[in-house]
Order: C-alpha cells, then structure tokens, then sequence
DNA sequence: ACCACAGTGGACCAGTGAGTCCAGAAAACA
DNA sequence: TGTTTTCTGGACTCACTGGTCCACTGTGGT
C-alpha cells in the first residue's frame, strides 16, 4: 500500500481522532462508525487505510496511546536518581491518571481487540519498557547508596508496575485515586527504609 | 416473581453454568446464546428468570464469582496473625490465580457488563471486603508487636490490593505470574523489615 | 378434578455493526 | 495531456445478538 503525503494526513486523522475519542469519553463500545463519525471520514477510507478492518486500526490507535504513557512521565522516569525525583515521578503519575480519570484508552481498547496476540505485545512491551525505566532508577539509587543492598531491583520495579496497574484499574472501577497513590507511596518508602 | 423448588434449581444452574464456560474458556464476548446452550436451556427460560436480560444475569454470575474469591482465600486470609500465616495466605492468593491463568472470570464479565453501577458495586464491594481483611491482619501483628507501628494500615492494605490488582491484570495479558508474586513479596517485605 | 400460575421451548423480530463493492474525484507521473 | 494509481463516499450485504411473544407443559394447592 503505497500512501501519498495526503493519503499518511488522512490515516493519521483516523488514528488521532480515535485517540481523542477514547480519551474523552470511554463509552462501552466503540464502534468503526462512531470513529468514522468523529474522524470525519467514510467506510472505504477506514478499510482503505486498515484493510484488516477493526483490529488492525485499534492496534494502531493501542501503540499511540501507548507511546503517550511513558512520554507523559518524562522526564521523572528517566531519571530516577534522587528522592525528590522519584517524589516528582510519583506525582506526575498520580497527575496524569487523576486526569484521565475514569476513561483509560488502553484499557478500553484492550477490552475491545481481546486477547490477540497483537493487543498482548502492545501491552507487554509499554509493561516492559516501565518496568525497565524504574529498575534502572533503582539500581541507580542503590549504586549510590541511597537504596540498601538487599532491595531486588527487578522485583521490586515488577512490584511497582503491578501496584500501579492495579492503582489505575481500582481508579477506573470506583473512580478513586487512592489505591495509585498507596501503592507508589508504600513501594517507596519500602525503598527508603 | 415467585420461584418454586424447580425454578431455583434451573436459576441456579444458568448462574453456575455461566459461571463455569467463564471460568473454563474466556472467549472474546459471551452471548446469552453461549449461555443457552451451555445450560441447556431456552431463550424463554433465561428472561424467566433474568427479566432485565443480559445485564441481570451477567450482574448474577459477577456476585456468585467474587464471592469465590474470598473463600478461595480462606481460612488464610481471615487469620493473619502471625509471618507463616501471611506466607500461607500469599501462596493461597498465587495458586488460585496460577491456576486460573489468563481466565478472569470477573474480568471478562466487567468488560462486557461495562461501567453499570450494579457492576462497579459488585467489584468495589468485593474489593472493599478483601482490602479489610487484609488491614485487619497488618492491626493485628502491629498489635502483637511484629509490625512497627509506623506502618499505616490502611494504605498498606491498599498497596497490597493495588499490587494485587496489578498482578492479576498482568497475569491475564502475558500470563506471567511473576508480577503478582514480586507485588505480594515486595509488600509482605515491607511489613516484616 | 380443576384451576391458576410457574416453567419451558422455540419461532420470530429489529437493531446493529463489521466488512464489501464500486463509481467517481483527485493526485502522481510520464 | 493522458493514464495509472490512490483517495473518497456511501449504498449495500450479511451475520449476529438481545429481546419479545406465545403456545404448550408441569405442578401445587384446594
């Protein structure tokens, strides 16, 4: 499939209006035409630019949202090597999902695409990359003595992937940001003591 | 809607039949259809007993699964009084979802239930109820003296739920357990150091 | 025995949503 | 300018699914 400049402009307003979309209001299903609606464009276009039909531009909509998760913790979770940074990463975590509030983009996606082995290496990569970014600033921290020896910094970044996923789904579920904030201030502190 | 000895047995079987293919095999949507044929029963039956529809008894299967999951945790998690009992009640929390693997009953029916209030009910409510017992063992080794009293309870019992959370969420994308072990782990660490 | 009501089966309906198809407009290119 | 390819619009098909309806059967009470 051979795109013109005008042709890669459309298949990029398809993609960025479903993000907007979903960001902006998670209804249960999203639909090719409501997507088609908002995007402004028509049915022959979607399958013109995604020929494998719903999967293939929810795919594509799951990697730009979530090239936005990590970039939207940037730069505290690069740099993870102080405690005031990982004070700062801490709250623009909380942030950005108090912010998103209840619609989460990925999940929703997630919830629609299923268990396709796509939408798990879309997910497994963005978990992997996170993970990575904070058993970095672990091992940064301990290099420095600021983090004792005996902390793993593998399982202890697995932890904080899980207490954050698991923060954002009670947030998503009960709409409270407490759980997030517990987990990131229970895991950090395990790493001060 | 008056139910005789047969009518709650045929209820109940539609509720545990839903519940065991949710349980066995978690395809991509379930229809009432799915349901149906499991059960062995007719379309009449089910909006005999479920007159709200899909919805109703997708509520009904939801409250009969997370009332398993506590008990599936019992008696450990009703007695964290003592390190070997937390020890049990973690090894209890990763056999159940070991075993359980990428099926979540519960997730699978949230995804297609939606964000209904009866929905979120269900889950908070279940969530609140596991996140008490769990506050109430960390009150009761503080009380003991093997816990410093610095500890909060309640948002460490939050930690532990978001951690949980989390694992089970990661489990049922990549099928590691991994997470959940490291979120438990970590946090169990956290109480004893 | 009778009757009222619960239980059961399945045909049927209507809305919906993914995906197809093709005709025509707009670019790219020679 | 002509032609070939990409882009766009929208009508249409087809399958599926939740839900309705109603006739028929079973059962418990009097």
């Amino acid at each position: 499939m051979a795109l013109t400049a005008k042709g890669r402009a459309t298949r990029q307003r398809i993609i960025e209006g479903a993000a907007a979309y979903l960001r902006s209001d998670e209804p249960a299903g999203v639909t090719l035409d409501d997507i088609r609606a908002i995007t402004g464009t028509s049915k022959g276009q979607i399958f013109h630019y995604f020929p494998d039909g719903k999967e293939e531009l929810f795919l594509a909509v799951a990697r730009h949202e979530a090239g936005r998760v990590l970039d939207d913790q940037q730069p505290h979770l690069g740099a993870l090597t102080s405690w005031a940074a990982w004070g700062r990463w801490r709250d623009s975590v909380v942030a950005r999902y108090h912010a998103q509030g209840r619609n989460c983009p990925l999940g929703a996606l997630m919830s629609q695409v299923g268990n396709t082995p796509g939408a798990t290496e879309v997910v497994s990569s963005l978990l992997n990359r996170w993970q990575f970014h904070v058993q970095e600033g672990i091992e940064e921290m301990q290099e420095a003595g600021l983090v004792r020896p005996g902390v793993d910094p593998q399982k202890t970044a697995a932890a904080f992937i899980a207490g954050i996923q698991g923060g954002v789904q009670v947030l998503r579920t009960s709409g409270s940001i407490t759980h997030l904030e517990a987990a990131l201030d229970t895991l950090i502190d395990y790493l001060k003591n």
